[in-house]
RNA sequence: GAAGGCGUAGCUCAGUCGGCAGAGCAACGGACUUUUAAUCCGUAGGUCGUGGGUUCGAAUCCCACCGCCUUCACCA
């Protein structure tokens, strides 16, 4: 082969680092670690901004902070930086006269996104700005990454997907919102924990992946040689431990399903399963809004809240609607008529053919009611025939005690009275619905489940919440991808991903 | 998976009919001791997502691909 001179994809120099690193050299030259090391005794600058003196001319406190450099100006042989930590920003002044000549040199290797520590005064300027009139500037981190825009911030969309740090650093409002999703986490934890509610972990790892219907990760377990499937819901194993004695349970944790992706969708999401003894879905109910309306007062005055332009209005009770009442009234359909049915489905394109009534009704149902419920009301008395895992009515089998609770056109909860019968159960996981693929089912055939069910387990309401669309609902976010840190991308560049997962992304050698 | 939109300097964005690649901020050099989107003077900075094609000439037109967004499908 011929070599050519430019054939080599020559590395992109990135003269801000190339910058940067002369900076860094600076430091070392000057003994200064650029990287930093511990540092004590700094306050939130939070806590700076309440130390501060009411009137310019006094002299406040001495204090030590740190921060984030996110802008700076210069006059003369003034020096102003403001400076960013977890709880706020604050100005720094540095005056050529009061500082060393070590220190005021040190100034010139500082850049935006440094990390520094200070030592000095509280003082308001002659314009009343709270600043830190600085005496002693410690380097914490040098940052080697040119930072975003000043005024505009960081807006491309990828950007702040891929570099979520960049949101956060850059853009408010971002930290504020997952701080909220922790409270609201916290509240749904400690209302529950106020009620005896056990929280426990099963495994994520599942050889049947049941529970919901949904298309499961398939992994594989390389010493026992045999495929495993990430978990589509929490269910089944909660059910085995109402079996065994424990009456009220809950796991808060992450399940997969491998399906599309959208505002409302990612492959692996948040949910809490809540399991209790001698419940049934009436009490799933009271205790659907305990939990919300706690979540919605732990960050919220009010139980209504805005979200995107709408008012979302959480004082409960919510109303309790049928299922067949709405199919009614959005879709003019009747539950089990075939005739008004396979109608309204020819009139809205949905294949009739070789389709199971209910399944053809909950396929209307998706199509003409769910949008138009802002609620938050909860749907109840599903057909019984789509709820495998569901307690059937005591005067009306074809209808099962099952409840979505929908907000906003979401589906935030689902809940059921638990089927508690083994041999329905068993019978009713190798029922397939005609118009159901075996993905599409949530009948998927658990000897073992069944097993545990034969022992006894007690009469009981389970609930499902998603807690990522919580989040959403009680933090006015749009957007799924904007309430999950880092959701799911495409990988970056062109250089496909190698059998053994390495990259070409600048990893170290 | 389908359709539509977007991709230009580190960032935020212009770029007309196909005719030399632009601005602001940031950076670099300088002035300035109360600024806060500081101001002023100067300098440098580009694989116009990637690869093809049409053309005398492509950021611009065409094709393919990559990524993100929106809507739809699937799903919670």
């Amino acid at each position: 082969m011929t070599a050519e001179p430019d054939s080599q994809p020559h590395q992109k120099i990135d003269r801000f680092e190339k910058e940067r690193l002369r900076k860094v050299d600076q430091l070392i030259e000057m003994g200064i670690d650029p990287w930093g090391q511990r540092f004590d005794g700094h306050i939130p600058i939070s806590r700076c901004r309440e130390l501060a003196p009411a009137e310019s001319g006094q002299d406040g406190e001495q204090v030590r902070a740190a921060g984030r450099i996110m802008r700076r100006r210069k006059a003369g042989k003034l020096r102003f930086y403001d400076i960013q930590d977890a709880t706020g920003q604050i100005q720094l002044l540095v005056s050529r006269g009061d500082v060393s000549d070590e220190q005021w040199a040190l100034l010139s290797a500082l850049d935006l996104g440094d990390l520094i520590g200070v030592d000095g005064p509280l003082r308001l300027t002659d314009t009343g700005e709270i600043s830190i009139f600085v005496e002693k500037i410690t380097v914490l981190c040098k940052s080697l990454a040119q930072p975003p825009e000043k005024f505009h911030g960081a807006k491309d969309t990828e950007m702040l997907l891929r570099q979520r740090y960049i949101d956060l650093i850059y853009n408010p409002g971002v930290v504020e919102r997952m701080q909220k999703r922790s409270r609201i986490i916290a509240s749904v934890r400690q209302t529950l924990g106020t009620r005896d509610f056990l929280e426990v972990e099963t495994p994520v790892l599942h050889a049947i992946a049941g529970g919901a219907a949904a298309r499961p990760f398939i992994t594989h377990h390389n010493t026992r040689a045999m495929p495993l499937f990430l978990r589509i819901a929490l269910e089944l194993h909660l059910k085995r431990l109402m079996v065994g004695g424990i009456e009220r349970v809950f796991e808060l944790g992450r399940v997969f399903r491998n399906e599309g992706i959208d505002a409302t969708h990612n492959p692996e999401f948040t949910m809490i399963e809540i399991y209790q003894a001698y419940g049934d879905y009436a009490s799933m109910m009271e205790l659907t809004e305990a939990i919300v309306c706690d979540a919605v007062k732990s960050i919220s005055e009010s139980l209504s809240l805005q979200w995107c332009g709408s008012e979302i209005d959480f004082t409960p009770p919510w109303p309790r609607l049928k299922y067949a009442d709405l199919l009614q009234e959005h879709a003019g359909c009747q539950l089990g008529d075939e005739a008004s049915l396979t109608a309204k489905a020819r009139e809205l394109g949905i294949p009739t053919e070789n389709v199971h009534l209910d399944v053809l009704a909950n396929e209307l149902f998706e199509a003409t009611v769910e949008d138009k419920l802002m609620g938050p009301a909860f749907v109840i008395d599903y057909p019984a025939s789509i709820c495998p895992l569901t307690k059937r009515k005591t005067d009306n089998p074809a209808i099962a005690e099952r409840f979505e609770l929908f907000v906003q056109g979401m589906e935030l909860a689902n809940a059921y009275t638990e089927l508690n019968d083994p041999k329905l159960q068993e019978q009713l996981f190798q029922t397939q619905l005609a118009g159901l693929s075996d993905e599409d089912s949530m009948a998927r055939m658990d000897h073992d489940f069944v097993r545990a069910l034969k022992v006894g387990m007690p009469p009981a309401g389970g609930l499902g919440i998603g807690i990522d669309r919580l989040v959403m609902l009680l933090t006015d976010t749009r957007t799924i991808r904007d309430v999950i840190f880092f959701p799911l991308l495409r990988p970056e560049g062109q250089a496909p991903a190698t059998a053994d997962g390495a990259n070409s992304e600048g990893k170290p050698q």
